[in-house]
DNA sequence: AATGAATGAGTCTTCATTCAT
DNA sequence: CATGAATGAAGACTCATTCAT
């Protein structure tokens, strides 16, 4: 409802499209193991068009890719925590949340800024990225900790309590191909107030 | 005649040298980011001779040197919990290994069954060894939990969580290039209570 | 109405500045070796704004850039030889201009002409405008040692023999990055004794 | 006669091929006007075989091109001068031969090195490499006039004259496209001894 | 007269693998 | 067991040009 566009405007999503489909690609397979055939072929996009809108290329792509991701990721945790209740109710909601998405991207999805980032060439400005990115999702939880009636301490240690489960989760629901895992995941978490 | 080596040792470390490169490799830069030509410099071995050792290829070394890796995390994992005392006990000192072998590894380096497996090519045989391999890491230590008075559900659940942490802890500490986030894991470790 | 210009001034720079820009790169690494890209960047000009100009592209704008060196050339000739009491006063003028532009020049430019004309697409046009220009400079030198007293035979024999040196000198002080070969080129002038 | 081959030799001309055409391709439009492509194809060699043979690609291939083109014009030099009986005599024949070689090149080609070298890559190597290769002629040049009765001084002044010569001959021949101008190169030799 | 997004054939290079020795 | 030359498909990227505005 409030996402109407303007009648007079075109679907223009050249640019959109390589990012999404850049995303998704890294995800399954690493930034090494996909190759800009395949990438451009899914986005439906000619191969030298990349270069107008990411003048550096792949790693350019790879990077606004990640952080399309990442801000998919920020919105499905302010989702999760907007409504709770409760620190435990907020990160309970996520992880039954990412285990939707866990399936349906196919039970075989990494965590799309590790797979970008980490995999991809080893310079500075990767690293710094990836570090960036992950540190606001941190911040994002801590913040809902806070707001959730925890402490700075306990608010720091809970965000980043449920940021190693998630990520060690996430994995090992790749491993089983079971989101079940993710689903479970609160079971691991301390959170002071409730225990 | 005149080249007689001890009876125990092993004077033929190609293959072996293969391996070792090949894990360390792949674990900073992942399957596809580490080219052969690469590899076979670093291991000091000549071209076509990789495939005397893995007929397969690059795929077969990437399996061996996965299992080598993880036959190393096995051996980690028992040296940390044998002389321990308490299964929290055991799990500290086993956070402070691995933090120590990450400061040693460069402080980037990658868990090398993922990078390997997981960033390599997406076939059925690469994700069953992966899973079989992580499995064995919970098994070996759910067994250590159980030998130091857990419950069979207790131990199984105390392995996972203590797995979840050290895949997120070890992931977070790349993101920050500090061990002292693999020192701090045993904080989040729920077991306590229990042992 | 703020910004009037002198009544003489050209101020629509725009074509010119196309033109210096690609006589000066092509000098420097010849036709093949200068994307558009780069052109149009050291040009300042738009990237399409180059085929209103030269509806044929980079080879008209080739074309026009060798003509442009060449009435340079063209310039600097007659430059040394108006003045000039005799061939040699022009000759040894000249060359020692032509070592003052090298200098400037970087002590690494080529012939304008050649590296525009010669490396360029082996087409007729180019060889057949690159051939006109050349035999311009000689007709110049030819003109000028006519009126310094040299007979027509002795006028052309004295033009080509200049234009040779000047070329093979050239060349050699860009192998030596020395402009002193240029200068010391009159050495080498056979006419001395019928001036 | 001299140079009959082993009769249980292989025609084994990978690397060779690769080298003459390179050598033959440059000289005509330049080092950056010759893809590899073309090249391999002319070559008959295919695609990944010449990294095998020139680690660093084009430019290694252009390196030894040159070499080789150079090592000829060495040659021609040596035969042109090893019977003549004044540095005069020997001149004239070296022009004669490189008349010839101009035909039977198609009135077009340009000078080998100069294509190769001045107009590929503009870095520190390529043109130390050119500088070597040219001072080489006209070592070899002055040594031929040096062992003909010229002074020291007359001898590297006559090789400097008719290094420039050449150089500037072979291109407004190939302006011209005709081999008439090397053949009248002899007249506007200095050549104290002989005028 | 001027713009810059879009295009896909072209560039050079690296890839994992095979083969004859 | 071991070697390194040979292979061509695929890699990322640049090119000169066109087009709608």
């Amino acid at each position: 409802m409030t996402d109407v566009t303007p009648p007079s405007s075109k679907p223009r999503p050249t640019k959109e499209r390589l990012i999404r489909a850049a995303a998704n690609l890294f995800r399954n397979r690493g930034y090494h193991g996909v190759g800009l055939n395949e990438l451009l072929n899914a986005a439906r996009a000619p191969k030298g068009s990349m270069y107008h809108h990411f003048p550096n290329g792949k790693s350019d792509l790879a990077l606004a890719a990640a952080t399309w991701a990442s801000d998919q990721m920020l919105r499905v945790i302010a989702e999760a925590f907007d409504p709770a209740e409760s620190f435990r109710d907020g990160a309970t909601t996520l992880c039954h949340k990412l285990a939707k998405l866990f399936d349906s991207a196919g039970k075989w999805s990494g965590c799309p800024v590790s797979a970008t980032l980490f995999e991809g060439p080893d310079n500075e400005e990767f690293h710094q990225h990836a570090a960036r990115l992950f540190e606001g999702w941190i911040t994002e939880i801590e913040y809902h900790a806070t707001r959730l009636d925890l402490s700075a301490d306990q608010a720091r240690l809970a965000a980043e309590n449920l940021y190693l489960l998630l990520h060690g989760g996430w994995q090992l629901a790749r491993v089983r191909r079971s989101s079940d895992v993710l689903r479970n995941l609160p079971e691991f978490l301390l959170c002071s107030e409730s225990s």
